[in-house]
DNA sequence: CTTACTGCTTGATAAATATCAAGCGCTCTG
DNA sequence: CAGAGCGCTTGATATTTATCAAGCAGTAAG
């Protein structure tokens, strides 16, 4: 593993704050593993073995049940997945594959359980991990019961729009198929959806979606921190 | 607070393992309060100040959108809730009220991170709170997302008949509304599909619902630990 | 014993969403 | 460049779910 890579991981919200001992033990026994493309890199079921940290790429996690499929989130770098696993020794829940060519740190989960004990602030930061991931998937849910598939995709446009460059122009990260799974919908739903939209605010060409009226936007997705996380407060406030 | 209280709070699983002194100190500023039925306990979107300990009675977790509502979860005795939101130190995602006369233990959020630094047994033990809470969560999407109303209630049922006396008996724990609105579906939807289920194995009269076929229910529901959790292995089992 | 209330059910209807089947428009490859 | 493949779109249709409006049943209060 590479100095540079160590250093990247060490500024992790995770791993920041634990001491340099322990720190260096950890990485002493993780390795680095590249992985191409539509890779699945966990099965639901299986038993966490490795503690996941994407540092390059992106990981799709998604799940099955009786012949249906559905995605269930993306994972970007610099963060950790399946934490939850390894801390409950238990199935995992979600698969794991990878969108496209990425670069995982894995550390066995023994030795992350080892770490946790001897440090109390590495102990803390699992746990503030754990419960952004846990409030996550409470929004997910909310955004799922609460809201219909057209608002769930004006929200998660005006989303995507926070920071990155022009605000009012985004290019989709995913293909759409994968986002319509993600908000819970089919392609042909989604394609109606986005149709629908145009009608409130949006243009869209392709994978290049804009935000022309971004109050019209907003009055079909009615924002809420509660649901789409605290980001979209600068979406809102975006011109 | 009662000595009873205490030991029965000690035998929890986040509290079992952290060490006395640590315990008794959160002890000494915890204090125990009954609350009568339909009290709101939790608005969404307030600051996490007490850390929840339901004792008796039970709290249905609830959230709030845009004029709509929804069930997202039932507290049962003796667990905690909203650990997240107070590790986070962010805004509550959801509410909380009772549905019944509860008593609440209330420990202030600020004495619970001091012990978590304090101990690392404490720590380690919220995160396996966390990691189960976050585990419910992923559960919960799955099956919104996965399953229709009809497999939803199935499993539903299924699940309630896991232990408590007459495994093919069971009597709703909680009015018909809030099952429905828990589940993702109207009232309307409910009542419907729970006459669509009497022919595939069970007999429903008000509130006591009989498993009279539990192969033809579990052809319906499709009985997943990944999704149910792992209780529904004995449901399943059970003759 | 009524009466009123509340929650559940039922029926009719509407809206949302999924499915099925072409067709279109990329991009990649030979 | 031609053709194939893949994903997106579109239209027609079916299914699922929600809404609206009564009606019904159990419970509590007068």
């Amino acid at each position: 593993m590479h100095e540079d890579e160590k250093s990247r991981l060490r500024r992790l919200p995770l791993f920041r704050e634990m001491m340099t001992p322990t720190f260096d033990s950890l990485m002493e026994i993780a390795y680095a593993q590249t992985f191409p493309a539509q890779l699945e890199l966990i099965r639901q079921g299986d038993y966490a073995d490795f503690l996941h940290v994407i540092v390059e790429g992106s990981v799709e996690l998604y799940a099955t049940w009786n012949g249906r499929s559905t995605v269930m989130g993306v994972v970007h770098p610099v963060s950790t997945f399946i934490l939850a696993a390894c801390v409950c020794d238990e199935a995992y829940l979600m698969s794991a594959r990878t969108l496209e060519r990425s670069q995982i740190i894995m550390i066995p989960v023994a030795d992350v359980r080892v770490a946790l004990r001897r440090d109390p602030d590495f102990a803390v930061a699992g746990m503030r991990e754990l419960a952004n991931g846990y409030r996550t998937f409470v929004r997910h849910a909310k955004n799922l019961k609460l809201r219909n598939s057209q608002e769930r995709l004006a929200a998660y446009i005006l989303y995507q729009s926070h920071g990155s460059g022009d605000p009012d122009t985004i290019v989709l990260p995913v293909e759409k198929r994968h986002l319509a799974s993600h908000l819970g919908m089919t392609p042909e739903n989604l394609s109606r959806s986005m149709k629908a939209l145009k009608g409130h605010g949006v243009a869209i060409k392709g994978t290049r979606v804009t935000i022309i009226d971004r109050t019209r936007l907003a009055a079909v997705a009615a924002p809420d921190p509660l649901i789409d996380g605290p980001q979209i407060k600068t979406a809102i406030a975006a011109t």
